[in-house]
DNA sequence: CAAATTTGCTGCAAAAAATGCATCAGTTTA
DNA sequence: TAAACTGATGCATTTTTTGCAGCAAATTTG
């Protein structure tokens, strides 16, 4: 859209800080991005940059403007978005902001139907916790998020959500592989792998083990989930994880034990956009594809 | 804005159906805009008019981008506005979709309270029933509607709502002048002066009437309100309006009594905008004035 | 039934706008 | 103090847009 450059202009110099950088990304001269900075804010009726003396910065009129120009910009996406539709063939890029978990089985398959189904559409991921996301969400990175988090969020809008109790997940030659429900107090006796602090898995069990007068202390703890269960499957350890990021099938080496509810409060897996947006057709519908999966 | 110029240019031609009368309004040449329109559905990617012997026509896509193109448009407006509200001079144009009721009392002293304060605020009142009410709101006809309806609509976001009794109204010289409440069936002995049936006060009276098996025969039926009021001051005659409408101080001459909630149900006087939109600044803060009043 | 009017479209030349180059005036960094 | 940044600007050149005139097709009018 040659008529909307200029938007693209004024991000490249918010994005470089600077109107001679901006203008390589842009493939036009220093000079002639410069005045149509200037152009534009003579005819915006005020100036949108500060200028300093190591460059170029938004000021506060400048960053409404900002959210304007991306929120149009994903406006006319979903334009072409519905117009794709309208002749029966679905394109677009669908963005997502997602926890971890979600990464190695759930969302590989739920792409690959969607894809099977409409494959002119792509996919972005992008692994997020909570905070990371919603600020994707508003500046209009993802179309989606799929967090696994305790905390409701602010400019969230909930499309669904489900319950997800730890799982503790281990060998199936560990001593407790055979048990259908377990305490948290009966884990604390052997090693245990714990994901970093940052995840919400580990923010529910520690709140359990707080509440039992005891601390969790992992003779390995990582910010990998991948990392958890292959140790967890390697050594004689325990890890844990949420339903939503195990496969049975996948892991028949494995065992998933549930974690009572009394210890370890249950987890929700949110998906959800940014509050009041539309979203294209392709999120939307891959959306309702994976409620309908969660929904089982 | 300059670089907005075509969308302006379709919104002409989607209104005249034509080229060469869009071009008129545009100052501009009917080749000129011919071409501007040709290069502009090049870049987009597809025809967004039908061609027809007689002129031009949105297709669906064009429908679509056209919807696109107001909600953009209403969107830099937005920006204008919030940008106007950081130097604290609040600027703007609030569009109010409302209901007859409200127009000689209650609107123009709520928006003379408000340009007291923001002076350099405009305002466009429009009267409409709620269809029509709700067309503005999704074409950004309006960016308020201040409708009394009994039913509820779709598209529409509430921002408050009051209860609203429908009352009697009549020259202080009535017979039932005096008394502090009404039955239906009493006004019916009385000459009636009834709104028109596209109003929702006339709808809750023929309801509450059919409940009573009695049918309202009003010796004057209008679609002004103002011609009900004067009619039941003039001559001994019962009007009917809900209390939004009805100012005590300045028609001393005038008795107002509510009608038994077991005959005439409540009505609801609804605030809102169009869901999911974010309002200029000057419009969120009258609507914000107004649920302030409507709150007593 | 034909003439007149309407429609969108297009070739070509003139007008307007955008761009690139070279350069200036500052500020910060080394 | 010199070098390396920054944004801004005058001027010639290129690119884009526009207006004029006229075309073909369809509808309306007489």
């Amino acid at each position: 859209m040659r008529h909307l450059l200029i938007y693209e202009m004024i991000e490249a110099v918010h994005r470089s800080g600077s109107i001679r950088k901006a203008a390589e990304d842009t493939n036009i001269t220093a000079s002639a991005l410069n005045r149509r900075i200037q152009a534009f804010e003579m005819e915006f009726g005020c100036e949108i940059f500060e200028r300093l003396p190591r460059g170029m910065r938004l000021n506060p009129a400048g960053e409404l403007l900002l959210h304007h120009i991306r929120q149009q910009k994903h406006g006319l996406a979903r334009v072409y978005s519905q117009v794709a539709d309208l002749s029966g063939i679905r394109r677009g890029h669908v963005k997502i902001a997602c926890s971890q978990a979600v990464l190695p089985y759930f969302l590989p398959s739920e792409i690959a139907a969607y894809r099977a189904q409409f494959p002119d559409v792509t996919f972005s991921v992008n692994v997020r916790d909570r905070i990371q996301a919603e600020q994707d969400l508003t500046t209009f990175e993802s179309d989606l998020a799929l967090v696994f988090e305790p905390a409701h969020m602010v400019d969230f809008e909930i499309l669904h959500m489900v319950r997800q109790p730890v799982m503790a997940i281990m060998s199936k030659k560990h001593p407790l592989a055979t048990r259908s429900s377990l305490r948290l107090r009966e884990c604390l006796d052997y090693d245990l792998v714990l994901p970093a602090n940052q995840f919400g898995v580990r923010l529910l069990l520690d709140q359990a083990a707080t509440k039992l007068h005891r601390k969790m202390s992992p003779v390995l703890e990582t910010d990998s989930f991948d990392m958890v269960r292959h140790y967890a499957g390697f050594g004689n350890a325990i890890g844990f994880q949420i339903p939503v990021g195990l496969n049975e099938t996948l892991q028949q080496d494995m065992s998933f034990v549930p974690l009572s509810e009394h210890d370890v409060s249950l987890g929700q897996l949110y998906l959800g956009h940014l509050r009041g947006r539309t979203l294209p057709v392709a999120a939307l519908k891959f959306a309702e594809q994976i409620m309908n999966t969660l929904a089982y």
